[in-house]
RNA sequence: GUGGAUGUAGCUCAGUCGGCAGAGCACCAGGUUGUGGCCCUGGUGGUCGCGGGUUCGAGUCCCGUCAUCCACCCCA
C-alpha cells in the first residue's frame, strides 16, 4: 500500500467481493435457521456506557481492562466500543424488563489487541441469547443451535468440549480446592501459571506450556470441588445432548474467560484455525446490571474463524447471481445509449445484467464478458438496432441466435 | 504490552560481492474494421514501506520508525 491512508487500521480489514460472497451466504444460513428455533434479531448500538461492559463482562478482565476501544464522548460520558455482544443484549432486555426472550445478534465487536491468526481488532460475531431461569433443557437447546449452525454452513470437523463453572456459590470453592491442588506442584508451574494461582486459577488449566500441560492433568476434576446440584445439572445437559444426537466431550480442564458465566459452558475448535482455534463459545450466564438480574444461555460464534474454517476446507466464495448474470455488448456507439434501456428493463424483470459504461471496444467487452464468466451475452450493434432484434450468445458453445425483444425476456427469464 | 519473521509493479515473487529496476500472472492495444477463452507481438504500470546514516554510488550495509504475518498475554 502506497499510502497508510489508503490501507485500514491495524486489525481492521476491508471485506470486499468475491469474499463477501461467502460471508452473506453464512449469514442467510444463519438467520433461515434461527428462524426455526423462533430467534429474533436485535440491533443493539456498537458504543455503550462503559459501565454496561465493566458490570457485564467483569471490572477486572483483560477485555475490560486493556482491550477496549475506551473513550470520553462529547458530553464527557465514559464510552467505549463493544468488545462482545452480550452485554448490549443483556442491557437491552434488563431495560425492557424481560425475563424470558430469544435474541440473536450479528455484528462487528471491537478488541485492541495484536492481531494474529483468527484474531483481529474488528471481528464479528454471531451471538444468541436465550434469556430464562437455569434449565439444562435450554442450555442443551443451545449447543444443539450451535451445531445445527455450523451444519447448515457446510462445516464438519470440528470438536465440541462442555464443561461447568458450577453455581454462583461454588467458585470460591473451587478456586481454593484448585489453589491447594496445585500448592504442592508449584514448582513445576511456568512463571505464568504462578501469577495466575493467585489472580485466575482458572487459567492454570488451559496453559499452553508442556510442562503445565502435563501437570493438570493429574489435578481434581473442578466438579470435584462444586455441590451435588451442579454435578447433577452438568449431567442432565449431557444427558439430553445425547437425546438430541450431539456428542459433546466433557472437559474438567475447559476454561472461559468473561465473569459472567455460570453452570453450563462449552468451546467448539477447528483444527484448520492455528493457534486460535475457538470457533465459537457459550455458556449460562447471569448478569446483574443497575439492580436487574438477567439470566440467560447463549453462545457467539467469530465469523473471520468460521470463514478461515470454510475456506481451509476448500470452500470458495462465489457470486450467487453469476450464472443468471447475462451482459449487454455494444457493437458502435450508437447503439450505447439504447443499451442502457435496455439493461434497465431487463434488471427490472430481475435479470442480473451488466454492460460496459466506459465506451470500449467490442473485443474488450467480450473480454470482460468472459472474465466474468457470465453463461449469455446479448449483442446489440447498429445492424441489429436497425432490424429490431437482439443476438443471444452462449459463451459456453458459442452458438448465437436473432430474437425480438418479447422472445429474448422469455429466454432470458425462463 | 512482549517476541520472531517479512515489506520491491495491481497480485505472487527474483534481484549475486554495494554498480542502469526485473520475471510470471493480471491489465491495455494489435494480430482479426462486429465477437470472449487458446496462441503470437507490443505496451501501460515503481516513493524498492517511511525517515535518517555510511559510501563516489544503497533495493542491497547500519540506526530508527510504520505496517503486515505468526506466536505469547488474553480471548470468539
Amino acid at each position: 500500500m502506497a499510502s497508510p491512508v489508503l490501507a485500514p487500521l491495524q486489525g481492521m480489514t476491508d471485506l470486499a467481493a468475491p469474499e463477501v460472497f461467502l460471508w452473506q451466504r453464512i449469514e442467510d444460513a444463519f438467520r433461515e435457521v434461527l428462524a426455526r428455533y423462533g430467534f429474533t434479531e436485535i440491533r443493539t448500538p456498537v458504543l455503550e456506557r462503559i459501565e454496561v461492559f465493566a458490570r457485564a463482562i467483569g471490572a477486572e478482565t483483560d477485555v475490560v481492562q486493556k482491550e477496549m476501544y475506551a473513550f470520553e464522548d462529547r458530553g464527557g460520558r465514559r464510552v467505549a466500543l463493544r468488545p462482545e455482544g452480550t452485554a448490549g443484549a443483556i442491557r437491552y432486555a434488563a431495560g425492557a424488563g424481560a425475563t424470558e426472550a430469544r435474541i440473536f445478534y450479528l455484528g462487528p465487536m471491537f478488541r485492541a489487541e495484536r492481531p494474529q491468526a483468527g484474531r483481529r481488532r474488528q471481528f464479528h460475531q454471531l451471538g444468541i441469547e436465550a434469556l430464562g431461569p437455569p434449565s439444562p433443557a435450554a442450555d442443551a437447546e443451545c449447543v444443539a443451535l450451535q451445531a445445527h449452525l455450523l451444519d447448515a454452513i457446510g462445516l464438519d470437523g470440528f470438536t465440541l468440549r462442555v464443561n461447568t463453572r458450577g453455581a454462583a456459590g461454588d467458585a470460591e470453592a473451587v478456586a481454593a480446592g484448585l489453589r491447594a491442588a496445585l500448592a504442592p506442584l508449584a514448582d513445576g508451574l511456568c512463571a505464568d501459571c504462578a501469577r495466575r494461582r493467585d489472580r485466575n486459577v482458572l487459567r492454570v488449566l488451559d496453559c499452553k506450556q508442556p510442562g503445565c500441560r502435563t501437570l493438570v492433568q493429574s489435578l481434581p476434576p473442578v466438579t470435584r470441588f462444586m455441590a451435588e446440584p451442579s454435578r447433577a445439572y452438568l449431567a442432565e445437559v449431557q444427558r439430553l445432548l445425547r437425546r438430541l444426537e450431539i456428542y459433546a466431550v466433557e472437559d474438567p480442564l475447559l476454561v472461559r474467560g468473561l465473569d459472567y458465566y455460570r453452570h453450563t459452558i462449552w468451546e467448539i475448535a477447528h483444527p484448520a484455525l492455528g493457534a486460535q482455534d475457538a470457533l465459537s463459545g457459550g455458556g449460562r450466564y447471569a448478569i446483574d446490571l443497575a439492580g436487574r438480574t438477567v439470566e440467560g444461555v447463549g453462545f457467539a460464534m467469530g465469523l473471520e474463524r468460521l470463514v478461515m474454517a470454510l475456506q481451509a476446507r476448500g470452500v470458495e466464495p462465489a457470486d450467487p447471481a453469476a450464472d443468471r448474470r447475462i451482459w449487454i455488448v455494444s457493437a458502435g456507439d450508437a447503439v450505447r445509449e439504447d443499451n442502457l434501456v435496455l439493461a434497465q428493463a431487463l434488471r427490472r424483470r430481475g435479470i442480473p445484467c451488466s454492460l460496459d459504461l466506459a465506451g470500449r471496444s467490442l473485443k474488450a467487452q467480450m473480454r470482460a464478458a468472459g472474465r466474468a464468466a457470465v453463461r449469455r451475452v446479448v449483442l446489440r450493434g447498429e445492424q441489429e438496432q436497425a432490424r429490431g432484434v437482439y443476438r443471444l450468445k452462449d459463451m459456453r458453445d458459442g452458438s448465437e441466435r436473432e430474437l425480438d425483444l418479447p422472445a429474448l425476456i422469455e429466454a432470458l427469464t425462463g
